[in-house]
DNA sequence: CCCATGTTTGCATACGTATTCATTCCAGCA
DNA sequence: TGCTGGAATGAATACGTATGCAAACATGGG
């Protein structure tokens, strides 16, 4: 950074001002032909470049988007980020990463995303306190909990249709025959378990059945745990429903390990639609999540700036079910 | 942005200069307890934190880290990610996303290190192009390649002993009894590939023994299929070693679907040790990598101003071999 | 009490860019 | 040719911070 080539050494050797050299690179901006062509030319040779924290401090914006992550527990995740950060560069927005090791957003990562006045964060796998939500109202950042609902935050909200989707797939299990049930949920607190537990339990409550419904923690090991609990206490039921399809997994084989078939003896269905639920030893049944969309409509809520700083939007989309091997 | 809080509000509100709100956030600069305190309070009380833009600007000294990564076809890269992120924020930097589509970091990537003249680049789970590396070179931008090597790129490398480990993992099957073997690679031009395969045949060779080589690309999917080959056309061996966790899975499943038993039939192993080896069906033997040690020197590499701008220093760091049931 | 020495402090400036404002340029027309 | 109005340009300034410099201050020894 020591030898930066700056916009003033361009406009010496292309014999403008600086001001030209700066015009040329700001769309908008109104340069001749000629000027623009000598300019161009000229940072080509030097190898010029807008230097960002000179253009974010004038300008007073910031072309960085926070996007917060928990951590790598589920592979879902990643996969979102690609998206985010392929979106976001098509828009002139470049991406810092935030790691949380807690599951909530701390004090002290907001820091990072504070000093660099990031113009948005997207909030990932991981939930924002009332507190932690007030600070960002604060200082006017733009915040989208994606994939999470926090009621009361104000906070925007982008999730898949949690509880119109875990309706269906009791009715679907119910059309399969199935008359006990199981749902192996996820964090408590969590807005996805709570939204699936309610619309899973409700719909079999209308048709007359209950529903045993194990904790969980969105890991793979609890789902095995779970599983093997299911076994060998003799509280089989003809379907289980997991939060998440890692969870579906780990039942899964803690079924086939102690000889349990699915889907002859137990219907089995996930959450997610990760890459592995098509592979061969799982076949999983799931719900996939309109990821696509959701990362669309992410952007859009936090750069658009009739809606950024409005009140908290809470969307919940449609994804679809994709039925393989496990019912 | 627009409402930033200014380190002169601080300074009026604390009764002192904006010289000495700047000395009290700037480490080893002279402040007396006395004025310590009152910017601290005023600060504290307007929520101010210095701005990183202007900070950078003026120190002309970026606190960015590049991460570049390609996909997220392999879930290791996601948790080296993490062990960076977190790393890097114990030392004041913060990190820039890049997501390449491409197998090589492109140009259009490279534009963003530049504006924000980041303090160094790690690249992960892609490649650096010499023209690339000439261009990192040129504008004195700190690059490690991690897990890869590049020659004659003069970029740091920080890899896993990727050689001497698939050395030793074609003792351990010989030592199995294997008499036939097969080597099933990644993506043809990766140094993963080519390091682990060189080892691997090699030093069957030193035991007179051949080996097939199949061609592949790190995914599961191309395992599954030359699983399914070797199965179908008869050219099965008595032991497997493939390039990657994922895709030792494919090979696995696909010998599963066919009815042919690992480890009595085929021994097989991998390498990652990612969290999925562990898991019921899979319970894969693999060589693990010692992340946290390559997350460190690669860090190290990067900030040590003696040794960032010098020529690409190439390490192999030791593993660990993590034997389950699959030998 | 005074001077010497070391510590704090404020002023002014610089970092590299975008943008306002005044000036110059130039095309087009009478 | 002389005018006019719009476009293009350059000079100057501001963004928020760190830091060199000189002035102010505190401390302690004689």
């Amino acid at each position: 950074m020591e030898n930066q080539v700056t916009a003033h050494e361009v406009a010496k050797l292309a014999g403008v001002s600086q001001s030209s050299v700066s015009r040329v690179f700001t769309k908008g901006a109104s340069v001749s032909g000629k000027t623009r062509e000598k300019v161009l030319k000229a940072a080509e040779q030097l190898g010029y470049r807008p230097n960002e924290y000179a253009r974010s401090l004038i300008m007073r914006k910031s072309s960085l988007i926070g996007l917060v992550m928990k951590g790598v527990s589920n592979p879902y995740y990643p996969h979102a980020v690609k998206k985010f950060t392929s979106e976001l560069k098509k828009l002139g927005y470049s991406v810092l990463l935030i790691d949380t090791d807690d599951i909530e957003l701390q004090m002290h990562d907001i820091d990072a995303l504070l000093s660099y006045h990031v113009a948005g964060v997207v909030i990932m796998d991981a939930t924002a306190s009332l507190q932690t939500a007030e600070m960002l109202k604060r200082f006017r950042i733009p915040a989208v909990l994606f994939n999470r609902v926090v009621p009361g935050s104000g906070l925007h909200s982008v999730s898949c249709e949690n509880e119109t989707a875990a309706r269906e797939i009791a009715r679907l299990l119910i059309d399969r025959g199935c008359k006990s049930f199981t749902y192996v949920g996820g964090r408590e607190g969590a807005s996805t378990h709570i939204e699936r537990l309610k619309g899973f339990t409700e719909e079999l409550e209308n048709h007359g059945f209950g529903c045993q419904v194990l904790p969980g923690d969105f890991t793979y090991g609890t789902g095995y745990r779970n599983g093997a609990e299911m076994v060998e206490s003799g509280r089989l039921t003809d379907a289980v429903f997991a939060v998440t399809d890692i969870m579906a997994y780990g039942i899964f084989d803690a079924f086939r390990d102690r000889g349990v078939r699915v889907p002859e003896q137990v219907k089995l269905i996930g959450f997610d639609d990760i890459e592995m639920s098509s592979w061969s030893p799982y076949q999983l049944s799931t719900y996939a999540h309109p990821v696509d969309r959701m990362v669309a409509l992410s952007i859009e809520l936090l750069l658009d700036p009739e809606r950024s700083h409005a009140d908290g939007e809470v969307h919940y989309l449609p994804g679809e079910m994709k039925l393989r091997g496990t019912t």
